[in-house]
DNA sequence: CCATTGACAAACCGACGGTCGGTTTACTAA
DNA sequence: TTAGTAAACCGACCGTCGGTTTGTCAATGG
């Protein structure tokens, strides 16, 4: 095995690290590279060795964001002990609710990502990550007669945007706590009416 | 009158909508100064007597954007003839959909706004056009027990995320005509499932 | 022992946003 | 007419920033 190696992968975990305190901090555009520099000690010429730019660097911090967001939402959903999919979603849409009023994840998933990344690649990871388990759990909904099977696709987006949108209100809100309350009992009744069984098929006023 | 006033406006008027093409076209990072000057045919020193910076010239571009695009869902929704919220809420949304199918509003509104104005400031704006509407008619909603009244809220944010996520997901389709219509089902759909009162008593304030 | 290679260093470059002193143009009052 | 004023406009200049190029050094493997 060669030390450099390890060396190498040490400093670029290092620079991920501190990027993603920057960039949330000061979000992407606000975060120079000499400000990464300073704040590891780096050389331009190091950093340049490990990622061709800026936005790559980017995207390193984002993806690993991302898998830490995945691997929180996957255990708060586990830890629910739910089985039933309006409960696997509620579980899935509050953990998501939560980890996303973390500044890191507002700030680097949310605002800067879209635009830095360009939103197609955006929503390849996002369809990577939440969407897909969204779309597996509103499938078995869409078995059990809750939910039309055409519409899961859109449905699934439209959860998605949900939670991201109640998310950042709660970030915006001045009274936080009542504000993560009444989301919650917005999420919840929002679930419940979005999984009731059809009866008919959709009526027209 | 004072024909300098007038120039003035008009130079201003015309950075605006040749700074909304390009930006439109190339986003706003990518989009120097430089070439709307060259576009325009201004001098800096012209451009920085009308705007303080880019950010501003684009905050101005947003607003026209915003207005224009207020103003073509309002006779959207109008010429739908629609009077019950159901019907309402689905002509402000398909109306929605289409705007935001056109790129000068996806880039600009959906993607760079919420970036460079900072979202605060976004929020402000969109709360202040479609949001606005919205919890109108989810009140009127909510009057007629269709929907519980201290969510209003929370549903106006989500159906405006439903919106703009749907708006997204047809201009990254690639076959535009289907994700449409399938986008269209979803809205009526969505829309009766939460607005179908509940056979128990929805909780009020 | 030496050619290779990964890690890092630092001088340098071009583009860009923004500033500033100055000029032109048009209106107004003496 | 003319002096004064203010808006509109001009363009050279500056600092910052992302990115490039060239070079150094030490570990590695034949």
């Amino acid at each position: 095995m060669d030390r450099r190696i390890d060396k190498g992968q040490a400093t670029r975990r290092h620079l991920i690290e501190v990027a993603t305190e920057l960039f949330a901090d000061r979000g992407y555009e606000g975060t120079s590279i000499e400000a990464v520099l300073e704040r590891t000690g780096m050389s331009r010429g190091s950093l340049y060795h490990h990622f061709p730019g800026k936005d790559r660097l980017f995207e390193a911090v984002v993806e690993s964001v991302h898998t830490q967001v995945g691997e929180s939402a996957l255990a708060a959903v586990t830890a629910s002990g739910a089985t039933e999919p309006h409960d696997l979603l509620k579980a899935a849409e509050l953990a998501w609710i939560r980890l996303a009023s973390e500044p890191v994840v507002r700030r680097i998933l949310l605002i800067d990502a879209p635009t830095v990344l360009g939103w197609r690649r955006w929503r390849d990871l996002e369809a990577q990550y939440g969407l897909g388990m969204l779309k597996t759990v509103l499938q078995q909904a869409a078995d059990t007669g809750h939910v039309p099977a055409n519409l899961v696709e859109s449905f699934a987006h439209i959860l998605l945007a949900a939670g991201n949108e109640l998310a950042l209100v709660i970030a915006l809100a001045e009274d936080v706590p009542a504000a993560q309350a009444t989301a919650e009992a917005a999420v919840e009744e929002f679930l419940a009416r979005l999984l009731r069984p059809i009866s008919e098929p959709a009526k027209r006023t």
